[in-house]
DNA sequence: AAATAATGTTAAACTAGATTAACATCTATT
DNA sequence: AATAGATGTTAATCTAGTTTAACATTATTT
């Protein structure tokens, strides 16, 4: 398995010894994923963190309406979970589906215990993790508060050029609150305006 | 300065010592602050994380409108801050001020990272800390997607019963998200279907 | 006690976005 | 090549929530 991409990750934020790599890399899972599977499931206690190696998933919540509301796709270089879940151990509100064949690194629950003992640092890796995800969930609030659907869909456009040319406009008509028909008519507004 | 609330608040997660107790107290400053006094201002880097011993805070998001989007109010035994400017030591994106004489606890960004290191533990008890903030977080956006406002507002009574009778209602509007005017509509209707 | 500021209510007119439904295009499978 | 399934578009009608504006009530200050 190549250890680039997830070294190159954790770089930014902590430097470990080779001892350490070997350690880490002796306490994780890689998995293979394809389309269409469930990493989570609401429901299920969600039990690992997962690294995308390769792949793009979305997290999503299913109302009683039986209607999907998607909260965040995760591409190459990111991770995915039910964080919620997986922190309090508590059943997971959310779904987690490959919309690729995905592949990924799983560490999970035990093992990330067993690590923070044997590589305190890690500690503060998971930390800044958790808080970039924060920061990043405080700001679609004040997005989806003071903007609207128009504005929202350029930014999501300008943040995450990859994932709109990687996902059907169904999908982030529901990532950005609106329905499919109303992203249609913003596109087709953006196009005359032109 | 009384530390029996904030030890108890740390004990819900990590055991600390006497020593480590003594360690903690020598490191934090107490502060209190008057009614409409600003804990961060927007533009701002924030360099505290606060522990509210008494009074409230509401923390906002000033948009080019001129209008207020309150994300969050605090009282006794949480926790107020910009985190996201915290963290990245970036300016804020938003106001933190007090809606009640407050009196509280700061960490500053300098001596948690000298906790941290004294006292490892610590990183644990503010992973928590984010950890939960984000699950909150994230809870709100599906409830902002999901929910109509009434709905948001029976859930906002019920989770903060005691927020809501000490905070002005034109405020809560804004935390739900919508007008003063609407949110007085809902209260009328529900007390006509009772 | 009066005056001012802050907060809350009501109702009419308006708008962003939802719903429904019919149709168009694209893609995968046989 | 033909069919079915998935995805995208357009337009009419509808609704949750906004805006505006006038008024009511409650605190706060003098």
């Amino acid at each position: 398995m190549n250890r680039k991409p997830l070294l190159e990750y954790i770089n930014k934020y902590i430097n470990l010894t080779m001892e350490e790599e070997d350690i880490l890399f002796s306490k994780i899972r890689y998995r293979d994923y394809l389309k269409d599977q469930y990493i989570v499931q609401q429901g299920d206690v969600c039990n690992s963190v997962c690294f995308i190696l390769s792949g793009c998933t979305k997290m999503f919540y299913m109302d009683k309406e039986g209607q999907e509301h998607i909260v965040i796709f995760s591409i190459e270089d990111w991770w995915t979970s039910d964080l919620g879940s997986f922190i309090s151990q508590t059943p997971a509100d959310y779904n987690v589906q490959c919309l690729e064949n995905t592949q990924l690194i799983q560490f999970t629950n035990n093992t990330l215990e067993e690590l923070y003992s044997e590589i305190p640092k890690l500690e503060r890796l998971f930390r800044k993790i958790v808080e970039r995800a924060f920061v990043a969930s405080q700001k679609r609030i004040i997005r989806n508060f003071s903007l609207t659907a128009k504005e929202r869909y350029l930014i999501f456009k300008e943040t995450y050029p990859k994932i709109e040319q990687r996902v059907p406009q169904y999908m982030i008509a529901s990532y950005l609150g609106i329905t499919k028909e109303f992203l249609s008519k913003i596109k087709s507004q953006l196009i005359q305006n032109q």
